[in-house]
DNA sequence: CGAAAAGTAGACCGTTTTAGTCGGGTATTG
DNA sequence: CAATACCCGACTAAAACGGTCTACTTTTCG
């Protein structure tokens, strides 16, 4: 199962938007020097989250984007869905005729998957994303040291 | 996020020599005839898994594929791994360097999903699969109709 | 022994998706 | 009116996907 990078500078590019959002609208420009995102990608995908009603946008100088709800409000699966990768795992994307016109065995194991996972990211807003972020630091030697055991516990 | 076909056959094939692998090695034709899987196809997925340790084989006529081990034994992660497509949803493949070297902010947040979900898809066993099929009976009325309602409730 | 049944191996290939780029807009401000 | 910033659609190289095809080797049975 693999999450592409449009999904994952979204999220990213959203809790740009959170942390640094509250002195005005943000540029393209500011978020993809701080996260490392090439910005004429990133201008397709805030269009999209825009469209979404995530976001909104304040265009002329000074301009740049907003976000449209509280941090609680916005949770990564809406951030995902709007940029269209949202999760799932059935071959008939949801149909129930994976086989022949009838449903497969293995249906509702996939069903029951992207339930979970969507569930899951449903759970996690920008608000708990921002509280993790502040109370780790970002980037710092801490966070990285506990990473890394996360990784090897998990043999990630 | 997505799951490819290669993920999907591979638990649906084991599925089969969990239902089917009583009376012996299955051949790749009656699997592939019964779940409706190009054979071609279905070799390069079943020579994975004998090469992950997950089956064995039998050549020669009334040759095919056993299963190595018992059906508690064998999760839904075991297979997906087996055929290449194990959860992984951060950038880096857990080398916390997505960005210049150092962890991107979003780098927990993906560990954690990845975590997640194959936490769940660990819990889950051909075992329990075979116990469900066995239960509401593959493509009936009734088990599409929950799985009608699910996606609805779940807007999937 | 020889034919047929089955697995083994890997090169190959068309299509779709990904991950962007590019070029030209349009609104807003100073 | 010029600079800033969003807006939008077309385009593209590379990778991944979802297979196919060919040419083996091993094993059983008659």
């Amino acid at each position: 199962m693999r999450l592409t990078t449009k999904g994952r500078y979204a999220v990213t590019a959203m809790l740009d938007l959170a942390l640094h959002g509250e002195a005005g609208p943000v540029s393209v420009v500011d978020v993809c020097e701080r996260q490392g995102i090439p910005g004429a990608y990133l201008e397709q995908i805030f269009a999209r989250l825009r469209r979404a009603g995530c976001i909104d946008s304040v265009r002329g100088p000074g301009g740049g984007y907003v976000l449209s709800q509280s941090l609680e409000q916005i949770s990564i699966s809406d951030i995902l869905v709007a940029v269209g990768e949202g999760v799932d795992a059935t071959r008939c994307h949801g149909a129930a005729d994976c086989q022949d016109g009838t449903q497969c065995m293995t249906h509702d194991l996939w069903s029951e998957l992207s339930d979970q996972i969507d569930g899951f990211l449903r759970r996690i807003t920008l608000a708990s994303l921002v509280r993790r972020v502040g109370a780790t630091g970002s980037g710092n030697h801490r966070a990285r040291e506990r990473v890394a055991e996360l990784i090897h516990a998990t043999n990630l």
